[in-house]
DNA sequence: TACCCCATGTAAATAGTTACATGATTCA
DNA sequence: TGAATCATGTAACTATTTACATGGGGTA
């Protein structure tokens, strides 16, 4: 239950409009709890309903119209119990760890190429993050609050790096060793 | 729509009830690709009724009645397929990562606790991970098919050390420096 | 026969995905 | 005025979770 926290999160770094958070569900926060506009849009209005944020009054309401929100201090509250909330890590759930052992008993046709096509999907992850840190968190800078940002980008760098691991050495296995190595 | 997949992987290794597929999701397979028995139940149904798995002849149907499942042609070639269809990785959820970034808004209250919590779980599935890859695969052995669920487990044991790793940096930027370093 | 555990299921709720619909604004 | 784009939404479907229901077999 966490896309309302992460919308909370959002708003509270920066009152949005629903478009505006889907942009940035589509970068930044997004890259740690990704959703739709759909999501974003049923949530916004889940969350106005129970009074945790709020239209800016500016707003008047109408389709079409862009809608800003902003957090209540009901939401913040509710944000900050959760922060230190007891909740156990969800068990993996990896198609690509599970396809590897798939294969294991039908065989590897076709896998190659998808493992190498992941490896330059998160070679480029990668890429993008350490781009990100480059501009956002230069040496100098250690305010408390971008400290802890730091860590949850390097968090993803991290987590990029072991799939590029994980990759070449399931690479090498799949298709790098000839089919009777002893022998050749 | 990987759940038929890793139940078919499961029943490929071995002919299985539905409660002893449960077992193995909870261990095995199940570090990989999650399950609760409800859904295995579930989706045992929609792959006989699709003809990618039946019922032995053995178990005559009837509620409380064991019931043992193999795969047909159909469902080894189906998983056959999907080893090598391309899939996109799905984008980072994680409640974590995410909480980090709201105690950059909201303050840590609470947080330090449950980063311990959660870095001592890690430890433990590590461990398991580690007792399992000496129990199931000494470096005396290397059989094409034990290879690549050594793969797999290596995966699982990365990850876990990736999060033992970020958590001890997490922990040491939360609970570590003390309030003013800089006047210390 | 009462209780417990094995085994298979049903039901309802929540979460996430995919496809489509509609109004407002801008600019050629 | 027509097309493109910004913006907000609905609807239908799939997946997952949580809670509960039911039957079978063994045994105290």
């Amino acid at each position: 239950m966490s896309l309302p926290h992460a919308i909370l999160t959002a708003l509270l770094e920066k009152p949005s409009s629903g478009l505006e958070l889907t942009r940035r569900f589509d970068r930044s926060i997004g890259y740690f709890w990704s959703a739709t506009h759909q999501q974003i849009y049923r949530e916004l209005g889940k969350l106005e309903e129970a009074g945790l944020i709020r239209a800016l009054p500016s707003a008047q309401p109408a389709r079409g119209r862009r809608k800003e929100y902003e957090v209540l201090p009901a939401g913040r509250a509710e944000l900050t119990g959760w922060v230190g909330r007891s909740e156990d890590p969800k068990p993996v759930r990896d198609a690509l760890l599970l396809r590897m052992r798939a294969a294991a008993v039908v065989g590897t046709e076709g896998l190659e190429a998808e493992l190498g096509r992941h490896l330059d999907l998160h070679r480029r992850q990668l890429a993008e993050y350490e781009d990100i840190e480059r501009r956002h968190f230069p040496p100098e800078r250690d305010a408390a609050e971008d400290r802890l940002r730091h860590v949850v980008l390097r968090g993803g760098i991290e987590l990029e790096r072991f799939w590029i691991g994980w990759l070449t050495e399931a690479l090498a296995e799949v298709g790098g060793p000839p089919p009777a190595p002893r022998r050749g």
